[in-house]
DNA sequence: ATAAACCTTGGAGTTGTATCCAAGGTCAAG
DNA sequence: CTTGACCTTGGATACAACTCCAAGGTTTAT
């Protein structure tokens, strides 16, 4: 038996997660004292234990609602049902890492093409590839001249040593 | 120059969006007619193309607007600045990559333990899993008894054939 | 002249996940 | 009996980036 905040420290969680949790339907204290002070069993910290490994895998709070409405009544659901969850989440967590992905080497290649250093941003590459609409960036080694120092390391020998 | 529905159109946005990034600062038409109809010049389009063109990178609509005073400002910033930015964007997609990474991973695994037919999830694999707490996820090959299909082709074989 | 298609504004709603607050009630210790 | 830690509620706020709405004004085509 617990109370809020005893749970909400057993879990790392906050209280107010709690009661935003309980709002929204998915974990109700067993009961409450006189004074109305919510009390939690151990099989409700159970449940607040799934709610939180599901969290951990991926899934939305809504979609954990699902799961365990399937979790309670476990023999009116089949292994498609489930599995059919958890693909569908992997499809659309893999969707969001191939554009994340994109985004990478975007900004892997506006990152090699400036020299990163002193120099004026008035010849920057990354701001010249954000003002054009051509895929291929310009490396600016050329751009600041030699004057202003005279070994700037851009894209030539432009590998992090790590 | 163009109305508000012209540029959203020839930009592929919505008028609504223009509009928007206007009352954020992003984008403010140059004129307006003295109906007040807001009216876009090239320039403006031209402004309307870095934005989206760094939204494609993955900056946010402030980073965005970082970046836009730099641009109308290039010569008091330095390539450093500009670069650190793009090199900070680029470390937090990588950080949220390598979540997602581990969604990715912790959701296939749930998804080969389970068999995905038409049984009862009562001895569902992913539900066990998410149940307790342990990482080892047992696949429920032998758990649904051979007499409801004789063939559960879970675990033991499973490569999907793509 | 009138209908269709466009434009204006301010403001509300969406999704997801909380977090914080104020005003007040409860409980244990000293 | 007072202090401090805890609890209650409802509602407000936050982020991101839109999206939609209503009520009304403007332009263009027929
Ligand atoms: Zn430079
Ligand atoms: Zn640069
Ligand atoms: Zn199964
Ligand atoms: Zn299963």
């Amino acid at each position: 038996m617990y109370r809020i905040g005893e749970l909400a420290q057993l879990c790392e969680v906050k209280a107010d997660t709690l009661r935003f949790y309980e709002k929204h339907g998915l974990l109700s204290p067993s009961s409450r004292t006189d004074s109305g002070y919510r009390i939690y069993t151990e099989a409700d910290a159970e449940r607040l234990r799934f709610i939180l490994r599901a969290k951990a895998v991926g899934f939305t709070l809504a979609e954990i609602t699902e799961l365990l409405s399937i979790e309670l009544d476990k023999s009116n659901w089949a292994c498609a049902d489930v599995k059919g969850m958890v693909d569908d989440k992997l499809a659309s967590v893999e969707a969001k890492i191939a554009e994340l992905n994109h985004f990478q080497l975007s900004l892997q290649r506006l990152s090699q093409a400036c020299c990163g250093g002193p120099e004026s941003a008035e010849h920057c590459s990354i701001l010249e590839a954000l003002e054009s609409n051509t895929d291929s960036i310009r490396c600016e080694n050329d751009k600041h001249g030699f004057a202003e120092h005279e070994f700037t390391k851009a894209c030539t020998d432009k590998q992090d040593p790590i």
